[in-house]
DNA sequence: ATTCTACCTTCCACTCTTGACAGGTCAATC
DNA sequence: GATTGACCTGTCAAGAGTGGAAGGTAGAAT
């Protein structure tokens, strides 16, 4: 159900085609929420029917720029003040961890240990990533910023986590 | 994919009939991979017909009682050992933030601290839960011990980030 | 003897997600 | 003038997950 607001939240802060949101979900939102063009293309069709978004122009190669309506808006504030957000998920790491009881206790270990080795890395990554982007003042850099940090701090928490299970076993 | 391995990896400690495995997603795997009856009964059937699962016994009110296969121990193993783990999932959490920019800074920071006050809860509702549970020296006791420990840090961390958060606006 | 509860399976209709295929056009470069 | 590459939209099949309805049986309690 978040498909719909993750396009109406991109929408909101200025206009795009289909072509323009799929950059973005591939830039900044593919850790977050990950989609694919026909998901996209699809989901923009299904919100201008519903009238939270029109087609505010056409472009050249049959560009449509799609703006959000006022009901898109309303309906974006409603989802983000007045919803609660699902708490965490799935988890195909935690899911291993559960059944690790069914190999031996040196590939357990291992396992745990190649876990936090893949934590760093990817802390690592981030680290890159928060390097490399040139932070402004815009919406999408102050609070992009925070959802970067909460990746800092769940890697860093990730990996300390596995050494220590590693160590329990 | 791993509702196949959740199923396996519950079928290797001992048999059980889908009704068991209900059960067991219900209680011990509902916050790291939830699955419903239509999906466990559909992957039964096609486990058994891949082979990788039996019919060990039949049992009353049309009971069926399944027991893991060597092929079916093999996949597990595999997965487990050779294939690595999806790393970042979904976060409605995190869609949120980034979206953060489209509502008052007061709006902003009152999500923020409530997200602190949720993460909160949910911590103490798993300090609860492992204070309630018997826990002894079975293979699910010991690996859901780990994976309860990796929610406490996590909700922990969540509550930490979100007050750092909410102070950034 | 009846009723209740827990046990137990199967099926269906829907949405969400994935991955690919298929096509067409503008603008600049060689 | 031809090629290339970025731009741009659309559709389809199949898998994964959700939610609920439907239906039947064994054993325990009243």
């Amino acid at each position: 159900m978040s498909l719909r607001h993750a396009v109406l939240g991109l929408l909101a802060e200025r206009p795009a085609s289909g072509y323009d949101l799929m950059k973005r979900f591939e830039s900044s939102l593919s850790n977050v929420w990950p989609a694919t063009q026909s998901q996209v293309y699809g989901e923009l069709g299904k919100l201008a029917t519903a009238g939270l978004l029109t087609v505010a122009a056409e472009g050249p190669r049959g560009r449509k720029e799609y703006a959000i309506t006022e009901e898109g808006r309303a309906e974006l504030h409603h989802w983000l003040i007045e919803t609660e957000p699902e708490r965490f998920r799935r988890s195909e790491v935690l899911l291993r961890v559960f059944f690790l009881g069914s190999v031996s206790r040196f590939e357990a270990h291992t396992y745990l240990e190649l876990e936090a080795a893949r934590s760093d890395r990817f802390h690592e990554a981030l680290k890159d990533l928060e390097g490399s982007v040139e932070w402004g003042d815009d919406q999408m850099s102050v609070y992009g910023r925070l959802a970067l940090e909460y990746g800092l701090r769940q890697t860093a928490m990730q990996a300390e986590w596995a050494r220590w299970a590693a160590r329990q076993i």
